[in-house]
DNA sequence: TCTGGGGTCCTAGGACCC
DNA sequence: TCTGGGGTCCTAGGACCC
């Protein structure tokens, strides 16, 4: 599967990955081998996507008490089984396990350990012997533990990137989980970034200290950038982008009820230095503080398009542009807000009613002119599968 | 010649995650 | 020719305050 604008592979199959198929690989290098072997590549589909997680997440929130599931990411949840006994976890596990599989087809594998940071690890050596574990494994013994964390390459931990494994390899010595659980929390204040490091340690030794976090938490940034799906040279372009991603952005802001104070717009050019055609993003950004938090898309544009014409500049070729809303605040508007003009306020409602048709209709059926009509820059979805599950007609067929 | 201590707030940048 | 998008948290350092 693809990023978007088809630009990288995201995610693989077992067999994919087992004949090479790299993983974050630009997609055109891989070209040859997905060829030969006939691999199906799929576009990015977020509405497909979003709405098999949902009913994913849904499941789960309806095995668990009210609280205890945390969504991570769109394939990801932490649960808190605290409640169940220790006899009854690997049973409930199953449970969980199959009705996901029963009810919306995804299958999903478990990892049960008494941190997050640890359950990770459970799920990914879950993950990796399938057949083994049937995809739910709990650490629940000093033994069970040492060796999962001696089966987890260092990199694999949750909280070790890239830099930090590399450090850890060649200048510590240290090249899988357990040897990193047995360093003093002093060495890894030191060594691991803070008190970052000094949580990772604490929960490979099973102490908890990254909390569930509340799904009623705001987002303190909103962002929309795009790479575009052709080169863009000129400015009217650009400024459409720009007034689509803030569109976009916008829309995120009211659907956390929020305002945002300032915004900040970027552009990546691909500058040609002395060797020419490759690869060299420059990333520009402007910004400016709004003279009152808003979430009306209209106010939003009108201070971002400006930006992009102070950023712009004739001559280098625009690969991608983005929108920052930050300085995030609740939306005094919703209530009416006496300090601001009437107009303000009717224009939260237009708003809202706007964001409802383009919700129950189809994404953009409105927009605002300056997003340009023809759009020509979006990105590349050459190869995108149908939206069943959220498209009248896109359905599935059965001949 | 000498030049405090303690605090807050903000931004930039680096690391990480999926 | 072609390399995603959207976040989080933490630290350092500067500006400013009394």
């Amino acid at each position: 599967m693809l990023s978007n604008n088809d630009g990288c592979i995201v995610s693989r199959t077992d067999e994919a990955k087992a004949i090479g198929v790299g993983m974050a690989a630009p997609f055109y290098q891989n070209k040859d081998i997905i060829e030969q072997h006939d691999i199906a590549v799929f576009s990015s589909n977020y509405h497909l996507y979003g709405d098999m997680s949902w009913r994913v997440m849904e499941t789960l929130r309806m095995l668990m008490p009210p609280g205890a599931v945390e969504v991570y990411s769109v394939d990801e949840a932490f649960l808190d089984m605290s409640h169940i006994p220790a006899a009854q976890l690997q049973q409930k596990a199953l449970e969980i396990k199959n009705t996901v599989e029963m009810w919306t087809g995804i299958k999903v594998s478990i990892g049960v350990a008494p941190t997050k940071v640890l359950s990770k690890v459970a799920n990914r050596l879950a993950k990796k012997h399938k057949e083994a574990t049937n995809c739910v494994l709990l650490l629940d013994t000093p033994n069970k533990l040492k060796k999962a964390l001696e089966q987890t390459p260092i990199g694999d931990v949750w909280g070790v990137g890239s830099r930090y494994a590399y450090k850890l390899l060649n200048h510590h010595g240290i090249s899988n989980a357990w040897q990193l659980q047995q360093m003093p929390e002093a060495w890894a204040k030191q060594h691991l970034g803070g008190v970052v490091g000094l949580r990772l340690i604490k929960e490979l030794n099973g102490e908890p200290c990254i909390e569930m976090k509340d799904p009623l938490e705001k987002k303190k940034m909103i962002a929309t950038t795009r790479m575009f799906g052709i080169p863009v040279f000129d400015l009217q372009p650009l400024k459409e982008a720009v007034a689509t991603y803030t569109a976009r952005a916008a829309e995120k802001l009211r659907r956390q009820y929020s305002a945002a104070s300032y915004i900040d717009v970027f552009v990546v050019t691909n500058e040609r230095k002395e060797q020419a055609y490759t690869y060299n993003p420059q990333s520009n950004h402007r910004y400016v503080s709004l003279p009152n938090p808003t979430s009306i898309t209209g106010e939003l544009i009108k201070y971002a398009v400006p930006l992009v014409e102070q950023l712009y500049r004739k001559g280098p070729k625009y690969l991608k542009a983005g929108v920052m809303l930050g300085g995030i605040v609740p939306d005094s508007s919703l209530q009416g807000n006496l300090f601001v003009p009437p107009q303000s306020n009717k224009q939260r409602l237009l708003m809202s009613a706007i964001d409802n048709i383009n919700f129950s209709m189809r994404d953009d059926v409105l927009k605002y002119a300056t997003s340009g009509t023809t759009r020509n820059w979006k990105m590349r979805q050459e190869m995108r599968s149908k939206r069943y599950t959220t498209r009248w007609d896109e359905l599935y067929e059965i001949g």
